[in-house]
DNA sequence: TATCACGATACAAAAAAGGTATTAAGGATG
DNA sequence: CATCCTTAATACCTTTTTTGTATCGTGATA
């Protein structure tokens, strides 16, 4: 059978055209190196050196053979480099789940500078509703998840990214647009537009327990899963919805934004499997622990 | 140092995810199989596989380097085809250089035959003058030739081609073009154009002998080293030439061609260097051995 | 809790590779 | 033309590597 060592005594040779300096070049005698040659030459079914009486010279089959071998090698070592690259973490593949709100400055923020780091690491950015987030990183869909923080943390780990407080989204030609801060108090009647609570719990916990603390139930006339059309329908003067300050740096057209007094806030982790055997995830995990500015 | 045995050991574990069925199947126990991959990984300075209760699956670093093993066998077992069919001389370099008479139908036949049976060969064809080739086939330049038979043989094989008849080559508006066969006597006092002795010995002969048979010296007025050259000066009117039958079917511009009584014929052989060591130049003498049909 | 299936480990046996000494063969040299 | 020199090949022994047998450790499963 043929052996990679083979290979290497076999360029050797070809190019030094002189078995006796390529068994010094390899640190080797003379005697076996004549003899691997020659097994090779066996195996292969084919001559592969003219012998001279001065050295050596590769027959047709043997420049043949000696092309295909230089690229069998270098082949090796960089198959060899690939996977211990995988292996660290410096290439490979990484899979990242977000929800909408991450978008706009978390999602962009994390991947320049994780991409800068790695470049040979290729990220599959998915943007899925916030209730599908966990279950897709615990199911190991996921390598990783940008979300709110979750109440369930079980074999994930978590790292802060930042807080975000809520203000008010409302439509450009809403009344209320007048005042520049806002209180639970005026907007104790208007109609909201919300995430339903199974898929944010969070989000839809806070709008309810800001309203609570002024006394009124909320009057949520739609719901709706994706987080991009509560901002649409708001837009659209079908209501009002508390949004995170992180997504108001983004110009939504037909949407005011405005502060609320005692405003709420919510914080955006990101989550991991914690027995993962993606090597690059330890990267990702780092690079977002060395800090981030958002 | 990593093994080509140790690549098909790693494959074969990652497709049967089971050491001890992949020991199986290659023919060997449990214990080797699992100690070579842990050289293997340790080689490599990554783990590969994740050991499990019930077999092994690949980490992302095995998954990166079961690809490269693939490849890598893969090109290894096309490197070894590859040497084996250069060695027969089904695959490799021939180069062949002929002198302009071949060129119109000794060397379309030639190759037309040795390059569909041979599609791997690639055919490096040269024309070059005939008191080049000779020399170029003893040099090693060429492993081959197409020329007229030559004197001395010595160090090269050789095998006839073809005979050819000369006949008259002749200016369209030459007086003689009227006659439909021609004798030494009537050319006796025309000028000739002919290839120089040094180039062409046997040409040159040719012309000498038959002007002798019919007691003239011919008046050679033009000599060029060129084939092509002649007929273009017959085409000119500014001589005679004697020129091989197998270059009649092609039309010259300006040239008519006329039997000669008598004619003398060369032959056309093709030669080769004996102690070549291209396995193609036999796979070559033995395409023209088994006939040509010029 | 006992059993089962699997991979890992220990150690002896076998095979392969390497080293030393020598031979054989082809040029170069006197 | 004999001799020497260089180089690869061969013979034989030693060392290293690989394999096989027997056994162990460890999670899952019933």
């Amino acid at each position: 059978m043929i052996d990679i060592k083979q290979l290497q005594y076999f360029v050797t040779v070809a190019e030094l055209q002189h078995v006796g300096r390529a068994a010094e070049v390899l640190n080797m005698t003379q005697p076996p190196l004549s003899r691997q040659i020659h097994l090779l030459e066996e195996a292969l079914g084919a001559s592969l050196f003219v012998r001279h009486p001065k050295g050596v010279s590769l027959t047709p089959a043997g420049e043949c053979f000696y092309k295909d071998a230089q690229h069998l090698l270098s082949s090796l070592s960089q198959a060899c480099q690939n996977v211990r690259d995988v292996a660290q973490g410096k290439a490979g593949k990484l899979s990242i789940g977000f929800m909408m709100h991450a978008a706009y400055s978390i999602i962009p923020k994390l991947t320049k500078k994780f991409m800068t780091a790695y470049p040979d690491v290729a990220l599959h950015l998915q943007e899925v509703i916030p209730s599908e987030l966990m279950k897709r990183v615990q199911a190991g869909e996921f390598d990783a998840a940008v979300m709110l923080h979750p109440q369930q943390i079980q074999g994930v780990g978590l790292i802060k990214l930042c807080e975000s407080a809520l203000c008010l989204a409302l439509p450009l030609d809403h009344p209320l647009t007048q005042k520049s801060k806002l209180s639970g108090d005026d907007v104790a009647l208007e109609p909201f537009i919300a995430t339903p609570h199974n898929v944010a719990p969070e989000l839809r916990g806070a709008l309810q327990s800001y309203a609570h603390q002024y006394g009124f139930e909320p009057k949520v006339i739609l719901e709706t899963q994706l987080q991009q059309s509560i901002i649409n329908l708001v837009a659209e003067g079908l209501g009002l919805a508390l949004i995170p300050e992180i997504l108001t740096k983004v110009q939504f057209p037909g949407v005011a934004f405005r502060p609320l007094q005692n405003a709420p806030s919510v914080e955006y982790v990101m989550i991991w499997r914690q027995d993962s055997l993606n090597p690059v995830l330890s990267r990702l995990v780092e690079s977002v622990e060395s800090g981030l500015e958002i």
